[in-house]
This record gives C-alpha cells, structure tokens and sequence, in this order.
DNA sequence: AGCACGCCGACT
DNA sequence: GTCGGCGTGCTC
C-alpha cells in the first residue's frame, strides 16, 4: 500500500505538518507529490498538498485520499522544498508557502450548504423551508440565514430533527479556461454549391454562410465571432447549418492573451558597448560553466543594463534553457513589457497585479507547461515553476516592494538566490542605486560586482540645482514653488516641452491643525492624524480607511479656526491651476489610478504631450521614459527624510536618483530641481552630485555606529490587542525569554511602542533584535510564536515575526 | 478551521 | 440533579 504525506488546506500552526493518507488503488499509477488532493481532515474535506509518497506509516487508521485534484503537479519537487525551507526561513505556516507560489484561482472555495435528508418530512413539517432549498439548493448558509432571518426556527428546528444537515461543500477547481469555437466544413466546394442550391428561398442568411465557405481559399477552420462579424447576421443560421450536419463546430482551449491585441515590433540585439560587453562576459561564463554565482550589475540610469539581460536571457534559450526577470510592480510598464515581448514575443509570459485571474493563471500555466521560456513579472514571479533556469535577473533590486509584508514575509531576492543554487545557475542584481546590504556583500567579494558607470551614447547626466525652501521663506516666497522652479516651469510651457513634478504625498494636505488650541484631528481608531481630500471634502485615514466630514469647528475648543498644513498632490494641483493656468496637469497618485487601466491610460496621455506637466508620488518615479521631459521638479526632498526608519536616508537618495533619471532622456538635455528644507543632509547633497559611492561611504558609517545593516541582521516582533495592558505585558515576557535565550552579542530594543502606537483600535508594541551571529534564533522565535497562541476567539492577541523588516512601523 | 470532550453556574 | 457555557485539544 501506498501512504502519501499530505500538508492540508488549513493554515493555522497546528495543522502545520503533514498528515498521512492512503492512496487508493485507482491512484497509484499517476499520483505524484505536488498535486493537490482533496482528504478527509476530521469530519471535513479539505484541499490538501502532496509532499512525497512513501511506503508506509506510523500511523494507524490511516483515511484515504477522496480525490486527486491535478493531473499534473501544480509544484515541482524544487517549489516543494522551496516552500518547507521558506516556511522555516520565515516563520510561516508551509501552507501559506505554496499558497503564494501558485494563482489564485487555484485555491480552495469552501461553502457550507444544507442538504436535505428527509423531504417528506420537511414537505410535511416546513413546507415553505422546503421550498426556498429546493429553489437554492446550493445557497451558502450564512447567507441563507442573512436572506431568510423569518426561516431561522424553522432551520434550527429541522436540524435538530436530522430532517437536514449542513454539509461542507468545496468548489474545489475554480480553473476556467478560455475556448474559441470554430466553424469548419467536411464538405468540397462543389458540395457546398450544391447544398445552397437546394436551400429553401427563405434562407437567405444560411446561404451568405455556404457562400463564404465557397469563396474560401482552403477549408481552414474559421472563428465563429469572425463570420458573424464578417457577414453581420445573428448565430441562429449557422446553427442550422450545424444542425443538417453541412458544417462542423468544434472548440479549442486557448491561452488568454493580454497582449493579444497590441502590436508589438520585434527587435535584434543592439551592438554593444565596451562597457556593456564586459559586463556581460562574466554573465556569460557563469551561464556556460554552469555555476550558481551572484552578480550586482551597478548601472547608472540610462546606462544599458536592460540590454545585457536581453543578450544574457538570448543564450539561455539557445541552450533550450529558462530565465525569470523580476522588475517592481509599478515599472511594469507597457515600455517594460514591450522591451521584452519585442524580442523574444511569444516566448515571454508577463506576471502582474493588472491582469485578470484568469489571465494570470494562463500566464502561469505558460510557463508550467513549457510553451514559454522567459517570465516577466512582479515579486510573486520568482515562483514561476521552470524546471530548467538558467538565469534569473532581478531589475531595480534596492526596490522595498521585493519584500512581501504578509506571510510568508519573504524577499524575492533570498528566494531567487535559493533557485540560482538550485539550478546552478547565476542570479543578476541590477541598480542604479544598489542597496546598502548588496553594495557591502559585493564590496566583500560574496556577490560579483559589475560596473556599468557611463551612460550609452554619452549623453551626460541631469544637471541638477538644489534650492533651500528656508531661503525661499525668508525672501516671503510662502507658495510650493522656489522662484527656480516656477521660471522654468513657464520657461518649458513656451518652448512646449514637458515637466514632471514630484511629491510623496498624496491627498490635499497632511494634517488638521486648530490655530486656537492647537488640537490636530486624528483617526479615531488609529494614533495618526487625518488627511484633508479636498474634492470629496474627506479628512481620511491612510492606515485604515476612516474617512469623516471636514469639520467646520474644532471638536475640541470648538474655534472656528481649523487650517491644513503641509502639502499633498492634490492641494499642489490646485495651485497650479491658480498660477500656471494654462498649463495642462495629469496627477498620478493612488487616488487617481485605482481604475483598472488608469495608470496607463495617464502614462499615455502624458507621452502623446495630452498634458505639459506630470505630477505624482511614488509611482511616476520608476521607468517612464519620456523623450520631452526636459525639467523635473522634486517639491520637499526630505519629506521622507525624517521617517522612524534607518533607511530613510537610503530610500531619499535613490528616489531622488530615480526621479532625476526621468529627465533628458533623449536628445533635449534634463534639468532637475530639488527643493528641500534640509539642503545640507548628505543624500540630498549626493544624490544631487549623482554620486552614490560617497553616499554608500556616508551612509555606511552610520549605520556602523547604530549597529544596522549590513553590519547587523534584524528582527522584528510585533504584538497587538484591543487592550495595552495585555500588549505590554506579553511584549515584556517576550522580550524577557529573547534575553535569557540569545547571547551576549545580540542587542535587544524594546519592548517599545510602535511608530503609530495603534492602528485600527489595536494597540501596538514591538521589540527589535539586532545580531550578527545567533543560531538559535529561528527556533527561539518558533516556540515564542507557539508558546502566545495568536488569532483564537477568547484571546485577541496578534504576534508578527519578520525577519528582515522593511517596514519599520 | 471545525468539532468533541470536559469541567463549573442557573434552571425544570 | 441536568442543560449549557466556552476553554482545550485533536484531526492522518
């Protein structure tokens, strides 16, 4: 008999090991680890994965297998153990491992129905319940109950009766697949003209139909939706042309195909530079010795990098091998895709947030199956399942969005190091402002470093002008715009060319202030104050949503003297119109773009000169190649400066490199403006100078002194509940066990308060650890998270475990 | 997650 | 003396 060891679809830590089931006899012959099965699990039917088979069991009694789900595995024997070392790595339950390596659609959906068992009974006792089941016999309980309150009684009555019984029912394959159907004819086109002949004279339509048939050149098979478009009629005659048997519908399963309607030039490798063949030899060499090796490809923008992946990512697939380009989810452009489509065209399968489910599980399922070879996409792409990679390159690696903030906490960039050692294969960083961990570890030899510092063809690099707001204050400029930036502004509105304006904020303002008593209005459920939005007349919270009215009185002097200070994209947008009225503005922030295809469809306004100015936050910085942006304008570069977050210095220079980047692009020399109230930090002084080594030097004694990485590792625990005293109080025993259980070189901070002290009505506290060197760590922190049962009904409390963090807060 | 088992308060 | 509260523990 065979056993397989099954990890079930419940993704709490107890259920966090595998269970094992017999295999049925008509199993055995295709079962596989990494399919997914459906098991009994208790008195209910879960999904469930397959880690391996085995011959036997400790276990008695086993249960067997209802049903093999997959006729092919969904995880390959790489993703199986990828998902046990990144449930170990990162504290999380395996299950939510292989959840994230797989589309959505292939998750289980389980309901809970009411099955009737006596019908008669019921028809006699509660005629009108028997009814209303037998119209919706598959309604889902809860929500039954929600549409039939009067019902309840009744319901509760028949249950206890055993007249019905809720049953749990799995929708276990929401797989749907795309089919075209065909029209096609068996018959010669003498044939054809014969039948017409015979046709009654009534039917016009059905002999326009045999008459396309005739004129056609072959008997190829045409799409039904192209003949009834073609001849514009209904689908009723070809129906009855089907029905008498002279023409044959058949149907095929297609892959979505996002691109389907976007023409796409293809293009041949660019002749390179010198500079750009060096940097791809080592590649190269990595790739054809077949070593796993990890290179840092630093690159000024603009220097040509994306044209040494495309060579690198060619020679894999003349040696019939894969390659996974991860590029952060808001430079997956239409530009970005069409650079990799266009050279490689059906071989590539795109992976990002703006696709349908069902699109997204058919790009997937391109790369499951073999039919592509190179996947482009967002963080989750470092999971596509390859069997056979030969290179994996990770753009903007400095990015933070390579790191996900919910379980499983991973970094793309650990993950993609685990397959290139997998698959004895190279692993490619790419920055024009690499991070500080990854410069450091080049710096030490552990990563290859490859320098890419002078921009192809020579054109220079923005010039850029820093000016000091405070001087603008004193000389009574109170506006958001220096003396500076608005000439040139009206300078590129004459001579008709684009600018981008810049700012990390959105909304109108950034917070609420009473001038009387000084009261700043904040969310009630979170300690952090609202943000103005000025259309909707909205104070909102952007941690939890919360939006309220903008009030006309203090709610707590009741003065009448509420005003907003600082600046967010909307109030800059206003302003514009107020002094630039004749300049055309596209704001771009999360506000604007929450449509499916907003964010391209600004983009493409802005490229085809719809508008002579730009502005947004975050998202206009990566990627967007625009040949007339001459000017860009950064409105408050330290805005970010003074966050609670060691990386904030970090983050300030590469989005102000990044943002710099965006202008002379083409033959038109860039000018960048950079307004700040801290002219003198050394971000904003290197950034401007384009000079990253010495801000690494700079950056890297800082974070020497306060013992950060890349000198020290971190984690991070953080605890919230409804009540402080019992945040505190656990806070205080873990941070109590972290000192008994770790050794003398491991710091411990906290038990302290988080940066927003409580969000969504939970208070919040954290505890860091700063180590080099601590073996034990990952168990210590297993039996914390073991030891403070999290998540059940009676005890509200929540730990989260992240090693590495990104996020501070 | 979902359910059974089990030990303490207000009821026929 | 029993019904039912939800705390605890198990599910192959």
């Amino acid at each position: 008999m065979m056993i397989a060891k099954v990890i079930v679809d419940i993704p709490v830590k107890e259920t966090d090991r595998p269970f094992d089931y017999k295999i049925p006899l008509e199993f055995e012959s295709f079962i596989q680890p990494g399919m997914r099965v459906l098991v009994p699990f208790g008195p209910m039917k879960r999904l469930g994965f397959i880690l391996s088979i085995e011959k036997q069991s400790e276990i008695k009694n086993l249960k067997a297998i209802s049903q093999v789900i997959d006729p092919t595995p969904v995880l390959t024997t790489e993703l199986l153990s990828l998902g046990k070392w990144l449930s170990a790595e990162t504290l999380c339950p395996r299950l939510f491992a292989f959840s994230a390596m797989l589309p959505a659609v292939l998750k289980g959906n389980y309901k809970k129905i009411v099955r009737i068992n006596d019908k008669e009974s019921l028809a006699r006792d509660y005629p009108t319940l028997l009814d209303i089941l037998l119209n919706k016999p598959e309604m889902e309980w809860t929500e039954l109950l929600k549409k039939e309150p009067q019902q309840s009684d009744s319901l509760n009555a028949a249950m206890k009766k055993g007249y019905i019984s809720i049953i749990q029912w799995i929708k276990n394959d929401r797989r749907t697949y795309k089919r075209i159907r065909y029209i096609t004819t068996a018959l010669s086109k003498d044939e054809l003209m014969d039948v017409s002949s015979k046709l009654d004279k009534r039917s016009l339509k059905q002999k326009q139909v045999l008459e396309y048939f005739i004129n056609q050149e072959s008997h190829l098979k045409v799409e039904i939706t192209e003949i009834l478009k073609r001849l514009n009629i209904g689908p009723s005659s070809i129906k009855q042309l089907v029905k008498k048997g002279y023409l044959v519908e058949t149907t095929e399963e297609v892959y979505r195909d996002p691109y389907a309607d976007k023409e796409i030039e293809r293009t041949t490798s660019l002749p390179l530079t010198t500079t750009q063949k060096n940097a791809l030899a080592p590649i190269q060499e990595s790739i054809r010795s077949q070593t796993h090796e990890v290179f840092l490809c630093h690159g000024v923008t603009g220097s040509g990098k994306t044209e040494v992946y495309l060579q690198a990512i060619e020679k894999i697939l003349n040696m019939g091998k894969e390659a996974i380009v991860l590029v952060p989810e808001i430079a997956l452009t239409p530009q970005m895709v069409h650079r990799f489509k266009g050279r490689f065209g059906d071989e590539v399968a795109v992976l990002h947030s703006g696709l349908s489910q069902g699109e997204k599980y058919d790009e997937w399922r391109k790369v499951l199956e073999g039919t592509v070879h190179v996947a482009v996409g967002a963080r989750s792409a470092i999971f596509a399942p390859f069997k056979n990679l030969g290179l994996i390159v990770i753009d903007e690696e400095h990015e933070t969005s390579y790191k996900q903030e919910e379980q499983p906490r991973y970094h793309a960039r650990d993950v993609a190091i685990f397959r290139g050692k997998y698959h004895q294969c190279p692993v490619v960083l790419g920055s024009a402002t690499p991070s500080l961990e990854s410069y450091a570890r080049a710096k030490k030899g552990v990563y290859h470093l490859i320098q890419l510092l002078e921009r192809v063809n020579q054109r220079s690099l923005p010039e850029v002008q820093m000016v000091d707001m405070r001087e603008e204050l004193r000389a009574n400029n109170h506006s958001m715009f220096s003396k500076q930036l608005f000439e040139k502004l009206q300078d590129r509105l004459e001579k008709k060319e684009q600018s981008v304006l810049f700012l990390n904020r959105r909304g109108y303002s950034t917070f609420v202030m009473c001038r009387d008593c000084g009261y700043v209005v904040q969310c009630p459920h979170c300690d952090i104050s609202l943000t103005y939005h000025r259309k909707q007349g909205m104070l909102k919270c952007h941690y939890c949503g919360h939006q309220e009215p903008y009030p006309s009185r203090c709610p707590e002097c009741m003065g009448s003297h509420l005003r907003y200070f600082g600046t967010g994209t909307q109030r800059v947008e206003e302003e514009l119109t107020k002094v630039l009225p004749e300049a055309r503005v596209i704001r771009m922030d999360v506000d604007t773009t929450q449509r499916k295809g907003s964010h391209e469809k600004l983009l493409t306004a802005f490229g085809e000169g719809k508008a002579d100015i730009l502005l947004g936050t975050q998202m206009i910085a990566k990627g967007l190649d625009f040949p007339k942006v001459t000017l860009v304008g950064v409105l408050a570069a330290d805005a970010m400066l003074h966050l609670p977050d060691f990386r904030s210095s970090e983050k300030t220079f590469q989005l102000l490199t990044q943002v710099s980047g965006r202008a002379g692009r083409d033959k038109l020399p860039g000018e960048v403006i950079i307004q700040s109230y801290s002219t003198e930090h050394y971000s904003i002084i290197h950034a401007s100078n384009h000079d990253y080594q010495s801000f690494y030097d700079q950056e890297m004694q800082m974070r020497y002194r306060h013992h950060y990485p890349p000198f020290y590792y971190l984690a991070m625990i953080t605890l919230s509940h409804t009540q402080v005293t019992k945040v505190v109080d656990t806070a205080e025993k873990i941070a109590d066990h972290l000192k008994k259980g770790l050794s003398s070189g491991a710091q411990i901070l906290g038990p302290t308060s988080s940066a927003i002290p409580r969000i969504k009505d939970r208070y919040r506290y954290q505890c860091m650890v700063k180590y080099k060197r601590e073996p034990n760590l990952l168990s210590l922190l297993k039996r914390i998270q073991e030891h403070y049962p999290t998540g059940t009904k009676n005890d509200d409390l929540k730990i989260t475990i992240d090693l590495n963090p990104f996020l501070m807060m």
